[in-house]
Formats: structure tokens, C-alpha cells, sequence
DNA sequence: GTTGATGATTTCAC
DNA sequence: GTGAAATCATCAAC
């Protein structure tokens, strides 16, 4: 906190400690121009009452390096003082004069680019703003990105990225929640302090308005800090959520087979179109980005090593025969057992 | 621990 | 955007 804003310290340090307490001449109970007739021991030029508001200003400016009670005490024995009216309408034609300085610290602040990347990120893991599921946009757009999403394995994978998101966001709007309280207590306090002051001195609303601003943005950037750890923290947690994305799972037996069946029986052209993925897709159990993957691994190993596969063929292609001789028309769902007869399926190369 | 199999990712060309 | 090829990372059998 400025200090400043609250009393000045006095210039040359040390205490006024001047007459206003009772007794001292000048004092409240003396009537107005009493005293010292021929302008007083100080020997100023102007005569008494300069003198006065001289020692006034001092008492003011070393207000704050007293006690609480000494202060308080000094602040009634100023407010009773036969002069301050007159100083204090000084205080205020000085306070106008000024009123430039003012003016020109409340100028609007371009919005921080930092910030708004920041309440981007964190609107977009569902961090900030209303709450839509933990992030479940998140997780699934992570989901989207690795192909995958539709396996028991994914599920709990994102249902734990959704609690640990959800445990990002309780910790950032509670600690929000207590900034926020904070900011408001300070600034009531502080709030309080000036309109306290404002009997001894005269502090324009725009004077208290500034002081609110100054510390709001001092609680922004305390916020901004909150914002960005809770931003790394969301990184982090992403970071291991796509690591664990790595994780291979063979598909299932029944999938492979599917898939070898339907690779074999096309295996002049083992290119299937959009739909047939999709079809071999939801046989499978897997996504279709999963399909592709699985024939362009496929297409290439099979290609490089045509004789370790050889055998291979030949056990999906007289399986297909089967199938066909069977009449039935699905060849994927129902495989038959490898024939000892062997197949003649010829693949090119 | 080693090794082969396999699903996923990356890079490049078209 | 799709596919080929290379590569990575993990699984599973030994």
C-alpha cells in the first residue's frame, strides 16, 4: 500500500508536536486572533494565523508517525481547531489545482493481450465460465485427436482427465472466490480510511475512485498470476492425458480377424472405401481412423514381407470360400476355422 | 532382458 | 485429404 495516500511523512521527519492540545495558545477553547497580538514568537512574516495553518499543516503531515491513540487525539484536537475551516477550504483550491494529475491516471487500460489469451484458454477447458461437464469438450476433443473415444479404456481415461480438470477448477474458483473477498475487504478498509481522513483533508470522490482503481489492478495481477499456474496446472494435466493416449491395446481377436478377412479377400485392391471402413469400424469395435491405420500398417508390412504372410493368405482366403460356397454374405462376422486343404488365393507380386 | 508383433504417430509426396 | 514409408512405443511371449 502507498503510504503516501494516507498522510505524507513529515519532510524533515520527526514530530510537529505543536500546540493544539489544551492549554497551548491557539488552542480551540481561545478566540479566534488571540494570543500573540504581534504575530508571534516564530517571528513569520504574515502574522499569526500563518503561523497557525503552518503548525496545522505540520500536525497533519506527522499525523501518521504517532500512536493510534496519539493520532486520534491529535485528529480531534485538529478538527475542533478554530482554523481549519479556513484550511481546509485552502486544502480544497489546492486539491483543484491539481486535480490534473488525477484526471490523468484514470485514462482506461487497453485490455492485456496476456489476459485474454489466458481467460481464452481456460474458457476453452471449461475452467472458467459455466461449468459444462469438467471439460468434457476438452477430453473429447483430445479424444477426437487421437482417433480413438469409443473404447471402455477411453472412457476412464477421460473420466479421470474430467475429475482432475474438475479439481483444477474447484481449487481456481476458490482461490478466486478468496481474491475477490480480499480485494473487496481491502478496499472497504481502505474506503473507510479516506472518508476518515477526508474531515481533516479534502479527498475528492475522483481521488477515492482512483484509489479503487489502483487497487483493483493491484488484485488483477494477483489474479493474473492465479490464472496463469491454473493455466500450466490445465497444461500439465493435458500433457499426460495425451501421453497415456499412447498407450497400444491389441485389438481383440475377433477384430483381427475381421480386418485380415477383409484385407485377404480384397488384397488386389486392399483399399476400402469410406463406408466399408466405417462398416469394419463398428464390427470391430473401433474407430474408423483406427481402421485406416490398421490396413496402411497392413498394406506396408505385408508388402515388405509377402512370404512370412504367405500362409496367412491363404488361411483368410479359403476361409472367404467357405463363406461364399456357404451362401452366407457376410464373410467378417462368422469366420470359419482354417482349412488343412489350404487356399490357391493368388496375391499380386 | 530380449525379441517380434502391432497399434499409433510423423513425415513426405501426390 | 489420403496413402506410403519410417519410426515410436507398448504388449506379450520367451
Amino acid at each position: 500500500m502507498d503510504e503516501r495516500l494516507l498522510g505524507p511523512p513529515p519532510p524533515g521527519g520527526g514530530r510537529g508536536g505543536l500546540g493544539l492540545v489544551s492549554g497551548e495558545p491557539g488552542g480551540p477553547g481561545e478566540p479566534p486572533g488571540g494570543g500573540d497580538p504581534g504575530g508571534g514568537s516564530g517571528g513569520v512574516p504574515g502574522g499569526r494565523g500563518k503561523q497557525d495553518i503552518g503548525d496545522i499543516l505540520q500536525q497533519i503531515m506527522t499525523i501518521t508517525d504517532q500512536s493510534l491513540d496519539e493520532a486520534q487525539a491529535k485528529k480531534h484536537a485538529l478538527n475542533c481547531h478554530r482554523m481549519k475551516p479556513a484550511l481546509f477550504s485552502v486544502l480544497c483550491e489546492i486539491k483543484e489545482k491539481t486535480g490534473l494529475s488525477i484526471r490523468s491516471s484514470q485514462e482506461e487500460e487497453p485490455v492485456d493481450p496476456q489476459l485474454m489469451r489466458l481467460d481464452n484458454m481456460l474458457l476453452a477447458e471449461g475452467v472458467a465460465g459455466p461449468e459444462k461437464g469438467g471439460g468434457s469438450a476438452a477430453a473429447a476433443a483430445a479424444a477426437a485427436a487421437s482417433g480413438g473415444g469409443v473404447s471402455p479404456d477411453n472412457s476412464i481415461e477421460h473420466s479421470d482427465y474430467r475429475s482432475k480438470l474438475a479439481q483444477i477448477r474447484h481449487i481456481y474458483h476458490s482461490e478466486l472466490e478468496k481474491y475477490e473477498q480480499a480485494c473487496n475487504e481491502f478496499t472497504t478498509h481502505v474506503m473507510n480510511l479516506l472518508r476518515e481522513q477526508s474531515r481533516t483533508r479534502p479527498v475528492a470522490p475522483k481521488e477515492m475512485e482512483r484509489m479503487v482503481s489502483i487497487i483493483h489492478r493491484k488484485f488483477s495481477a494477483i489474479q493474473m498470476q492465479l490464472k496463469q499456474s491454473t493455466c500450466e496446472a490445465v497444461m500439465i494435466l493435458r500433457s499426460r492425458f495425451l501421453d497415456a493416449r499412447r498407450k497400444r491395446r491389441n485389438f481383440s481377436k475377433q477384430a483381427t480377424e475381421v480386418l485380415n478377412e477383409y484385407f485377404y479377400s480384397h488384397l488386389s485392391n486392399p483399399y476400402p472405401s469410406e463406408e466399408a471402413k466405417e462398416e469394419l469400424a463398428k464390427k470391430c469395435g473401433i474407430t474408423v481412423s483406427q481402421v485406416s491405420n490398421w490396413f496402411g500398417n497392413k498394406r506396408i508390412r505385408y508388402k515388405k514381407n509377402i512370404g512370412k504372410f504367405q500362409e496367412e493368405a491363404n488361411i483368410y482366403a479359403v476361409k472367404t470360400a467357405v463363406s461364399v460356397t456357404q451362401g452366407g454374405h457376410s464373410r467378417t462376422s462368422s469366420p470359419t476355422p482354417p482349412s488343412s486343404a489350404g487356399g490357391s488365393h493368388c496375391h499380386p507380386g
